[in-house]
RNA sequence: UCCGGAGUAGCUCAGCCGGUAGAGCAAGCGGCUGUUAACCGCUGGGUCGGGGGUUCGAGUCCCUCCUCCGGAGCCA
């Protein structure tokens, strides 16, 4: 007699004839006069739940199992044997069913035997990870984790734990958390009457990271293919679907790396990583195909099976104007693509996913590389049909005079850089990277339309309960 | 933060021109059945988001605040 997940049960690692051991919550109990109960358990190892049966033999059969109910937690042990009904392959004739944990009060448990909407389960977060939902999101994210460091690792990329908490400000990447043991009420004061950060914790403010990028280029200077993959944090006042206080992000960093190179690893990378969610997990893209869009499955089959569009921003704002369409906010030369106009070109123009290359310099970051028309600087997004901007990258500036005159427009603080000035400074060489926001990509995978259901406890304005 | 929508039973919702609260699901009990979104019957379950106002009377009309959802902006 073993004990087994649910998934390996099912896969059949016990044989028919043999007994064997799960364990888990149960979802439903039918009860036939025939004498005989079914129990439906999972335990989470895979979409599926069991079929427990249960005969009126059973010692504990009236006083435990007919008061059985969604929720509860049971160790159930029985002969694995070939199911007669049409839903499942196998199920388990018991021999024991032991309730390891009631539920005090069915008609008050806020996972009832019934459809909930998504808008209720984050009021009950600590409980949703019960669903079907939930669950099927949590191994998609899980195998998703998986594949990036996997495709990181067979392409000889290493792994640079980059630091959460961060005295960098103005990376230009939004409003920051500040992190303090200062008194808030009562902080020490300067002679100015100012707050003395001096007397704080790092001795200077402090923040929580919205971007690993400035400390991994200092890896990528020494280990030329590196990645962060962790939590990052923004403190704007976003209130959407696609936007949280608290997310995970991935950024790869390549030493002598163009920026067409970079568009070629992002790419290769998306397609590697959605390809393994399609063959890893069928039984959970198949619920998200049935039960939350339809489109899913194949659009991320058309994803992993079409050429990335290339296309110069001045190109793609040419034919915007072009287009003809009606936009809420007007195109020209100059101006950042709104969502309007992303979605246009990817899901309209050209159906594909596409990287827009070489922005006007005016509207990103100060260390993205200047080209040589004097107006763009080499960064890329890449747009793909059904979410817009995926991942944001740019070849950076290796050249200190151009890093400085840059810095200097934009009215950063050279001395607060002074290290990421220093690369500049000691053997510099071309180098570029991207960013992937995880739980983005967790959308466009599973279809799911809020952010905040595919991250097991958000943080957005207001919400830090769970 | 701005624009729009919505807060009524554990959940999802209905409730007309103001007249004193309804359904489905869930839950409990019973019936039936190798059941599987089970089915049939009965029962319990409500400070109608909070506060204020108009009115003989407010779930319904007005003001205000709070919360949630969708869209926009910021971005990943």
């Amino acid at each position: 007699m073993s004990t087994l997940s649910i998934r390996d049960v099912l896969a059949g690692k016990a044989p028919v004839g043999s007994s064997t051991t799960i364990r888990g919550w149960v979802r439903t109990r039918r009860d036939s006069k025939a004498g005989i109960s079914f129990i439906h358990v999972h335990d989470g190892s895979s979409f599926h739940t069991i079929q427990v049966v249960a005969p009126k033999e059973l010692p504990n059969y009236e006083a435990d199992i007919l008061k059985l109910g969604a929720g509860c937690s049971v160790i159930c042990t029985g002969e694995v044997v070939a199911s007669p009904g049409r839903e499942q392959p196998v199920e388990i004739k018991a021999t024991a069913v032991q309730v390891v944990g009631w539920v005090d009060d069915p008609e008050s448990y806020p996972m009832a035997k019934k459809a909930h909407t998504l808008e209720y389960l984050r009021e009950v977060a600590h409980l949703r990870p019960r669903t079907n939902t939930i669950g099927a999101v949590t191994r998609v994210r899980h195998c998703l984790a998986q594949a990036i460091h996997r495709y990181f690792h067979e392409h000889g990329f290493f792994w640079v734990h980059t630091p959460i908490i961060t005295a960098s400000d103005a990376e230009g990447a939004g409003a920051m958390f500040r992190v303090s043991t200062l008194d808030a009420m009562n902080p020490p004061r300067t002679a100015g009457g100012k707050v003395d950060f001096a007397q704080d914790f790092f001795g200077r403010e402090s923040y929580l990271t919205v971007s690993g990028q400035l400390n991994v280029e200092t890896y990528c200077m020494a280990l030329s293919r590196v990645y962060t993959f962790g939590p990052t944090f923004r403190a704007e006042n976003s209130n959407t679907s696609r936007h949280l206080a608290e997310f995970w992000m991935i950024e790869p960093e390549v030493a002598f790396n163009d920026l067409a190179a970079n568009a070629d690893l992002a790419e290769d990378f998306l397609k590697y990583i959605f390809r393994a969610v399609l063959n890893e997990q069928p039984d959970d893209m198949k619920f998200f195909a049935d039960r939350v869009d339809k489109e899913c499955i194949s659009r991320v089959e058309k994803f992993v099976g079409s050429r990335f569009e290339r296309m110069d921003y001045t190109e793609a704002v040419a034919r915007l104007e072009r287009s003809g369409e009606k936009f809420e906010f007007p195109v020209s030369w100059g101006i950042d693509l709104q969502s309007e106009h992303e979605r246009y070109l990817t899901e309209k123009l050209v159906g594909r996913p596409v990287v827009v290359m070489n922005y006007p310099r005016d509207i990103k970051a100060f260390y993205m590389r200047q080209n040589d028309d004097g107006r763009t600087v080499a960064a890329m997004d890449v747009l793909a049909p059904g979410i817009g901007e995926i991942i944001g990258g740019s070849q950076r500036e290796e050249r200190l005079e151009l890093l400085d005159r840059r810095m200097d427009e934009m009215k950063l603080n050279r001395e607060a850089y002074w290290w990421y000035r220093d690369l500049r400074r000691y053997g510099t060489v071309p180098h570029a990277g991207f960013g992937l926001g995880f739980e983005r990509t967790i959308i466009y995978a599973t279809g799911m339309a809020n952010i905040r259901d595919v991250i097991p406890f958000p943080r957005t304005p207001g919400h830090a309960e769970f």
